[in-house]
DNA sequence: AAAAGTAGCAACCGCCAGGTG
DNA sequence: GCACCTGGCGGTTGCTACTTT
Protein backbone atom coordinates (compact mmCIF):
# COMPACT_ATOMS: atom_id res chain seq x y z
CA UNK A 1 0.00 0.00 0.00
CA UNK A 2 1.74 2.94 -1.11
CA UNK A 3 1.72 6.13 1.10
CA UNK A 4 -1.54 8.38 2.11
CA UNK A 5 -1.39 11.83 1.09
CA UNK A 6 -0.98 14.18 3.94
CA UNK A 7 -4.35 15.34 3.82
CA UNK A 8 -7.36 15.18 1.10
CA UNK A 9 -5.91 17.12 -1.43
CA UNK A 10 -9.32 17.11 -3.28
CA UNK A 11 -11.81 20.43 -3.53
CA UNK A 12 -8.32 21.78 -1.06
CA UNK A 13 -7.54 25.65 -2.03
CA UNK A 14 -3.46 26.13 -3.48
CA UNK A 15 -1.40 28.89 -4.00
CA UNK A 16 -1.14 32.51 -2.24
CA UNK A 17 -2.80 32.88 0.68
CA UNK A 18 -5.72 35.60 1.03
CA UNK A 19 -5.69 37.99 3.97
CA UNK A 20 -9.48 36.58 4.75
CA UNK A 21 -7.37 33.30 5.11
CA UNK A 22 -4.41 34.77 7.40
CA UNK A 23 -6.86 36.45 9.55
CA UNK A 24 -8.83 33.02 10.37
CA UNK A 25 -5.78 31.17 10.71
CA UNK A 26 -4.89 33.52 12.87
CA UNK A 27 -7.67 33.69 14.80
CA UNK A 28 -7.77 30.31 15.18
CA UNK A 29 -4.48 29.59 16.47
CA UNK A 30 -4.21 32.90 18.86
CA UNK A 31 -7.56 31.68 20.65
CA UNK A 32 -6.77 27.33 20.54
CA UNK A 33 -2.67 27.08 19.81
CA UNK A 34 -1.80 24.77 18.28
CA UNK A 35 -2.53 21.05 18.94
CA UNK A 36 -2.05 19.18 15.12
CA UNK A 37 -1.53 20.93 12.18
CA UNK A 38 -3.62 18.25 10.84
CA UNK A 39 -6.93 19.45 12.31
CA UNK A 40 -6.30 23.22 12.33
CA UNK A 41 -7.63 23.98 8.60
CA UNK A 42 -11.09 21.86 9.48
CA UNK A 43 -11.76 23.86 12.16
CA UNK A 44 -10.73 27.18 11.61
CA UNK A 45 -12.88 27.14 8.51
CA UNK A 46 -10.18 26.93 6.01
CA UNK A 47 -9.76 24.74 2.40
CA UNK A 48 -6.42 24.24 3.06
CA UNK A 49 -4.07 21.33 3.91
CA UNK A 50 -2.69 21.33 7.62
CA UNK A 51 1.23 21.16 5.90
CA UNK A 52 0.03 24.26 4.11
CA UNK A 53 -1.31 26.17 7.23
CA UNK A 54 1.74 25.39 9.34
CA UNK A 55 4.02 26.37 6.60
CA UNK A 56 2.00 29.69 6.20
CA UNK A 57 2.31 30.24 10.52
CA UNK A 58 5.66 29.27 10.24
CA UNK A 59 7.16 31.09 7.66
CA UNK A 60 4.77 34.34 7.83
CA UNK A 61 2.29 34.93 10.79
CA UNK A 62 4.37 33.69 13.78
CA UNK A 63 4.55 36.44 16.24
CA UNK A 64 7.87 35.92 17.02
CA UNK A 65 9.03 36.55 13.51
CA UNK A 66 11.75 39.14 12.62
CA UNK A 67 10.84 40.51 9.46
CA UNK A 68 13.27 42.92 7.17
CA UNK A 69 16.39 42.80 5.28
CA UNK A 70 19.35 40.47 6.83
CA UNK A 71 21.98 42.39 8.35
CA UNK A 72 26.15 42.36 7.17
CA UNK A 73 26.64 40.43 10.21
CA UNK A 74 23.93 38.20 9.93
CA UNK A 75 24.99 37.23 6.24
CA UNK A 76 28.39 36.60 7.77
CA UNK A 77 27.35 34.32 10.23
CA UNK A 78 25.10 32.86 7.82
CA UNK A 79 28.24 31.83 5.58
CA UNK A 80 30.39 30.78 8.72
CA UNK A 81 27.53 28.14 9.69
CA UNK A 82 26.90 27.23 6.23
CA UNK A 83 30.42 26.42 5.88
CA UNK A 84 30.03 24.26 8.88
CA UNK A 85 26.49 22.91 8.58
CA UNK A 86 25.87 23.34 4.95
CA UNK A 87 22.29 23.11 3.92
CA UNK A 88 20.61 22.36 6.83
CA UNK A 89 18.77 25.52 6.73
CA UNK A 90 16.92 24.60 9.93
CA UNK A 91 19.84 24.12 12.01
CA UNK A 92 21.36 27.07 10.71
CA UNK A 93 17.78 29.25 11.40
CA UNK A 94 17.95 27.90 14.95
CA UNK A 95 20.78 30.50 15.51
CA UNK A 96 18.92 33.21 14.18
CA UNK A 97 16.13 33.72 16.64
CA UNK A 98 12.91 35.45 14.54
CA UNK A 99 14.35 33.93 11.07
CA UNK A 100 12.52 31.02 9.37
CA UNK A 101 14.59 28.28 7.27
CA UNK A 102 12.62 29.06 4.48
CA UNK A 103 13.94 32.71 4.48
CA UNK A 104 17.34 31.92 5.40
CA UNK A 105 17.26 29.28 2.15
CA UNK A 106 16.11 32.03 -0.13
CA UNK A 107 18.53 35.00 1.51
CA UNK A 108 21.31 32.10 0.27
CA UNK A 109 20.25 30.77 -3.04
CA UNK A 110 19.40 34.40 -4.41
CA UNK A 111 21.87 36.83 -2.66
CA UNK A 112 24.91 34.72 -0.66
CA UNK A 113 25.70 32.90 -3.18
CA UNK A 114 26.57 35.31 -5.68
CA UNK A 115 27.99 37.48 -2.84
CA UNK A 116 30.90 34.02 -2.31
CA UNK A 117 31.04 34.39 -5.74
CA UNK A 118 32.20 37.25 -6.24
CA UNK A 119 34.02 36.70 -3.90
CA UNK A 120 35.86 34.09 -5.73
CA UNK A 121 35.00 31.47 -3.36
CA UNK A 122 32.67 28.31 -4.32
CA UNK A 123 29.75 28.46 -2.03
CA UNK A 124 29.39 24.96 -1.60
CA UNK A 125 33.12 23.95 -0.16
CA UNK A 126 33.89 28.07 0.58
CA UNK A 127 36.87 27.57 -0.74
CA UNK A 128 38.29 29.20 -4.19
CA UNK A 129 37.58 28.64 -6.68
CA UNK A 130 40.02 26.72 -9.18
CA UNK A 131 41.07 29.12 -11.90
CA UNK A 132 40.31 28.28 -15.29
CA UNK A 133 41.90 30.83 -17.35
CA UNK A 134 44.03 34.02 -16.45
CA UNK A 135 40.92 36.26 -16.17
CA UNK A 136 38.52 33.77 -14.14
CA UNK A 137 39.15 35.22 -10.96
CA UNK A 138 37.22 38.03 -11.23
CA UNK A 139 34.44 36.82 -13.48
CA UNK A 140 32.74 34.11 -11.38
CA UNK A 141 29.52 34.20 -13.28
CA UNK A 142 31.42 32.80 -16.33
CA UNK A 143 30.83 29.39 -15.53
CA UNK A 144 27.19 29.28 -15.05
CA UNK A 145 26.22 32.75 -16.54
CA UNK A 146 24.37 34.15 -13.49
CA UNK A 147 24.87 37.71 -13.70
CA UNK A 148 27.31 39.94 -10.97
CA UNK A 149 26.18 41.94 -8.72
CA UNK A 150 26.02 45.52 -9.78
CA UNK A 151 28.37 47.61 -7.37
CA UNK A 152 28.82 50.47 -9.14
CA UNK A 153 26.60 53.73 -8.24
CA UNK A 154 23.52 53.82 -10.10
CA UNK A 155 21.08 56.52 -11.38
CA UNK A 156 18.26 55.30 -8.49
CA UNK A 157 20.16 56.57 -5.67
CA UNK A 158 17.08 58.39 -4.82
CA UNK A 159 14.51 55.63 -4.95
CA UNK A 160 17.20 53.78 -2.62
CA UNK A 161 17.20 56.64 -0.07
CA UNK A 162 13.59 56.65 -0.43
CA UNK A 163 13.58 52.76 0.56
CA UNK A 164 16.21 53.09 3.61
CA UNK A 165 14.10 55.83 5.06
CA UNK A 166 10.92 53.14 4.46
CA UNK A 167 13.21 50.66 5.82
CA UNK A 168 14.25 52.85 9.33
CA UNK A 169 10.11 53.12 9.93
CA UNK A 170 10.06 49.20 9.48
CA UNK A 171 12.44 49.03 11.96
CA UNK A 172 11.10 50.99 14.88
CA UNK A 173 7.90 48.90 13.90
CA UNK A 174 10.19 45.88 14.62
CA UNK A 175 11.75 46.96 17.75
CA UNK A 176 8.47 47.06 18.93
CA UNK A 177 7.75 43.62 17.88
CA UNK A 178 11.00 42.34 19.27
CA UNK A 179 10.37 44.33 22.63
CA UNK A 180 6.78 41.95 22.53
CA UNK A 181 8.55 38.51 21.36
CA UNK A 182 11.21 39.11 24.12
CA UNK A 183 8.62 39.58 26.55
CA UNK A 184 6.22 37.15 25.81
CA UNK A 185 6.28 33.40 26.45
CA UNK A 186 4.68 31.88 22.84
CA UNK A 187 5.38 28.22 23.71
CA UNK A 188 3.71 28.54 26.76
CA UNK A 189 0.68 30.98 24.61
CA UNK A 190 0.49 28.21 22.17
CA UNK A 191 0.37 25.36 24.22
CA UNK A 192 -1.94 26.83 26.70
CA UNK A 193 -5.28 26.13 23.97
CA UNK A 194 -4.74 22.59 25.76
CA UNK A 195 -6.48 23.44 29.00
CA UNK A 196 -8.88 26.05 26.82
CA UNK A 197 -11.98 24.92 25.06
CA UNK A 198 -12.14 25.70 21.24
CA UNK A 199 -14.71 28.80 21.89
CA UNK A 200 -13.74 31.89 20.20
CA UNK A 201 -14.85 33.48 24.06
CA UNK A 202 -10.90 32.62 24.88
CA UNK A 203 -9.68 35.99 24.56
CA UNK A 204 -5.69 37.30 24.38
CA UNK A 205 -6.82 38.74 27.57
CA UNK A 206 -6.92 35.46 29.18
CA UNK A 207 -3.95 33.67 27.44
CA UNK A 208 -1.76 36.43 28.95
CA UNK A 209 -2.84 36.16 32.64
CA UNK A 210 -2.39 32.48 32.43
CA UNK A 211 1.28 32.77 30.57
CA UNK A 212 1.97 35.55 32.70
CA UNK A 213 0.79 36.40 35.64
CA UNK A 214 -1.63 39.45 36.42
CA UNK A 215 1.15 41.49 37.24
CA UNK A 216 1.88 42.61 34.07
CA UNK A 217 -0.70 41.74 31.83
CA UNK A 218 -1.27 45.36 31.09
CA UNK A 219 2.27 45.66 29.30
CA UNK A 220 1.56 42.74 27.77
CA UNK A 221 -1.86 42.91 26.15
CA UNK A 222 -0.78 46.68 24.79
CA UNK A 223 2.54 44.30 23.35
CA UNK A 224 -0.03 42.23 21.61
CA UNK A 225 -1.99 44.66 20.92
CA UNK A 226 1.00 46.23 19.50
CA UNK A 227 1.86 43.19 17.20
CA UNK A 228 -1.47 42.69 15.48
CA UNK A 229 -1.60 46.20 14.73
CA UNK A 230 1.82 45.89 13.40
CA UNK A 231 1.07 42.17 11.16
CA UNK A 232 -2.68 44.90 10.35
CA UNK A 233 -0.36 47.39 8.43
CA UNK A 234 2.02 44.82 6.65
CA UNK A 235 -1.18 42.90 5.53
CA UNK A 236 -3.21 45.77 5.01
CA UNK A 237 -5.98 44.06 6.40
CA UNK A 238 -8.51 47.21 6.73
CA UNK A 239 -11.28 45.51 4.60
CA UNK A 240 -11.86 42.56 6.85
CA UNK A 241 -14.06 42.97 9.76
CA UNK A 242 -12.91 40.89 12.42
C1' DA B 1 6.05 51.96 -24.56
C1' DA B 2 6.43 47.17 -25.05
C1' DA B 3 8.80 42.86 -24.84
C1' DA B 4 12.20 40.03 -22.84
C1' DG B 5 15.03 38.86 -19.14
C1' DT B 6 16.05 38.54 -14.20
C1' DA B 7 15.60 38.51 -9.14
C1' DG B 8 13.19 37.63 -5.02
C1' DC B 9 10.33 35.00 -2.38
C1' DA B 10 6.05 32.45 -1.02
C1' DA B 11 4.39 28.11 -1.44
C1' DC B 12 4.44 23.32 -2.82
C1' DC B 13 6.34 18.59 -3.14
C1' DG B 14 8.35 14.47 -1.70
C1' DC B 15 11.02 12.27 1.58
C1' DC B 16 12.38 11.07 6.26
C1' DA B 17 12.24 10.47 11.35
C1' DG B 18 9.81 9.81 15.43
C1' DG B 19 5.72 8.53 17.86
C1' DT B 20 1.79 5.52 18.56
C1' DG B 21 -1.29 1.54 18.58
C1' DG C 1 8.22 -5.67 14.39
C1' DC C 2 4.87 -3.50 11.52
C1' DA C 3 1.81 -0.07 9.55
C1' DC C 4 0.27 4.27 9.81
C1' DC C 5 0.18 9.24 10.99
C1' DT C 6 2.16 13.67 11.73
C1' DG C 7 5.59 17.16 11.84
C1' DG C 8 9.69 18.74 9.97
C1' DC C 9 13.14 19.43 6.43
C1' DG C 10 15.43 20.58 2.04
C1' DG C 11 14.84 21.09 -2.88
C1' DT C 12 12.21 23.08 -6.33
C1' DT C 13 8.66 25.65 -8.71
C1' DG C 14 5.93 29.43 -10.18
C1' DC C 15 4.30 34.01 -9.67
C1' DT C 16 5.17 38.88 -9.39
C1' DA C 17 7.78 42.98 -9.53
C1' DC C 18 11.57 45.08 -11.31
C1' DT C 19 15.21 46.00 -14.80
C1' DT C 20 17.13 45.99 -19.24
C1' DT C 21 16.89 46.09 -24.18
Amino acid sequence: MGRQPCCDKVGLKRGPWTIEEDHKLMNFILNNGIHCWRTVPKLAGLLRCGKSCRLRWINYLRPDLKRGAFTESEEDQIIQLHSRLGNRWSKIASHFPGRTDNEIKNHWNTKIKKKLKLLGLDPVTHKPVEKTDGNSWNKPDDDDGEATIDVSPRKGDEKLEEIQMNLEETNDLFSNYQMLCESFDLDSWLNQGANTSCSSSYSIEESNKSSMGETNSTVQEESLKQWVDSVDSFLSWDSFIH
